[in-house]
DNA sequence: AATTTATGTCAGTCTTGTTGACTTTCCAAG
DNA sequence: CTTGGAAAGTCAACAAGACTGACATAAATT
């Protein structure tokens, strides 16, 4: 994957302290029109940010474990539990004991839950979706690789890969 | 939603929602990674993210003022304004009336701020340079296109353009 | 002269993160 | 069977950084 191309500084161009300047403007404009919509809706509950992401990863990984959740989301147990405890209390999470072993709490999204998880999510898959319908394929997939290498590859395992049929 | 069946459907796959959610944990994720390396030398400071926003912005805007960073950072006045205060009071940046109009104030780092700057700014440009390295000229430039048809439209004006010289 | 704009500041609130201490539950190894 | 430790839950205190609202001042504009 190195330099196919010539001597000229091609493909070395976006490699310039000022592109890659550009690219940390990118990202931090285009992350917060993303979440923008989401709260929004947020504001209408007495919820925010850390419970969309909580609604989120247990929409995406039912039965997940509160240990699991806190690894996902890289924040502190008491602060999780300040939410999660919000979440249950007003019927949109489940927590279950565990059946092998019963320290263990799996987590699930209520009927209430799903309704303002598949609010928040539609928001988010619309404007992801328009993007990428005007970027094309290839541009999704560069898209995809740069952020899978952006990331801490101890994260990359927490990305939920598409299931195979 | 069965764009899958269809056929010449290879560009349209990318857009189940599966997918799109991929998406969204993927931002998540790579957001979550590249401000972390910042984050974690700001410790040893009493600033912030607040601080390292106004930072980047005073950088790459030499001279901007008070408003116009308002614009770019969307937060409230008093919020900027603590920021300011300290990072001004710290020596870090500095405010200069305007000339044209009294009435602004004019922001410049001072070379204490400029060497923060860098210092910030260099864990960032080596995570990205070297996730842009590893996934080629092609898969940047569609990172960059996927991220700006993210962003609102409002704020495309604002990720500032290479000079061309 | 009156109004608007740009900035600054004070006070109070909210969300969401932190640390530290402690308890309860319960699996598994001694 | 006992006990050590892991998983989870809880309480309290605190801090950063966002918010609103009210008010002040200086300077430009009308």
């Amino acid at each position: 994957m190195q330099d196919r191309l010539q001597p000229g500084g091609e493909n070395l161009l976006f490699l310039t302290d000022d592109q890659l300047l550009q690219g940390i403007e990118l990202l931090f404009f285009a992350y917060r029109g993303f979440i923008s919509d989401p709260d929004r809706i947020l504001e209408n509950y007495t919820y925010g940010r850390a419970h969309h992401r909580a609604i989120h990863f247990i929409h995406r990984r039912p039965g997940t474990t509160v240990n699991a959740l806190l690894d996902i989301l890289g924040v502190t147990k008491q602060s999780l539990n300040r939410v999660l405890r919000q979440l249950i209390d007003d019927g949109l999470v489940e927590s279950k004991v565990g059946v092998r072993d019963r320290r263990e709490r799996h987590l699930h999204l209520t009927p209430a839950g799903q309704a303002l998880e598949s609010d928040l999510s539609s928001t988010q898959r619309k404007r992801l979706r328009a993007a990428y319908k005007e970027a094309g394929p290839d541009a999704v997939h560069g898209f995809r690789q740069v952020l899978e290498n952006i990331m801490d590859p101890s994260m990359r395992q927490h990305v939920k890969k598409l299931v195979k049929d």
